[in-house]
DNA sequence: ACAAAATGTAAAGTTTGTTTTACATTTTAA
DNA sequence: TTAAAATGTAAAACAAACTTTACATTTTGT
């Protein structure tokens, strides 16, 4: 799976440490996040494509092997 | 959150083992998530949307306290 | 040029998602 | 009515998502 979260985040000027305190999770969470490092739960995505405001599948798309 | 996915399986008449082949995971898994026993992993839920054919967000919904 | 802010890396510990296995119960089909 | 199919429950084990803490590096702003 990869996302666009950073490019969003961007987008919208918010640091790391805002995003992570708008949807209430670690920086080091979205750093890993936005590197692919690991995979965030379901609940994580809902919120992350809520403050961005667009949809879960607009942000994160699966890839072969998933 | 809450998810309507026992709901759109019913709707496409297929049984737990069917879905679970269908998304690559134990049925198991499949009955965890209908019951809403834990959250599912981002990848999983896309993969659950891309066979129901629906949106994440239409089938898995926050709740307050997620 | 320099300091503050932002981002990045790492590691250890905790929590949780998922698996396998086994059996129980309910529902469905004939 | 009965057997097969589907669903449900439980538990143990394992992998991975996440946290906190700390420090390093890069970027930004003045």
């Amino acid at each position: 799976m990869k996302n666009i979260v950073k490019v969003e985040r961007a987008r919208m000027n918010l640091t790391q440490a805002d995003l992570a305190e708008k949807v209430s999770v670690s920086r080091q969470t979205i750093i890993a996040i936005e590197s692919a490092k690991y995979v965030p739960s379901a609940i994580l995505v809902l919120k992350i494509a809520k403050v961005v405001g667009k949809p879960v599948e607009e942000l994160f798309e699966l890839e072969d092997g998933d």
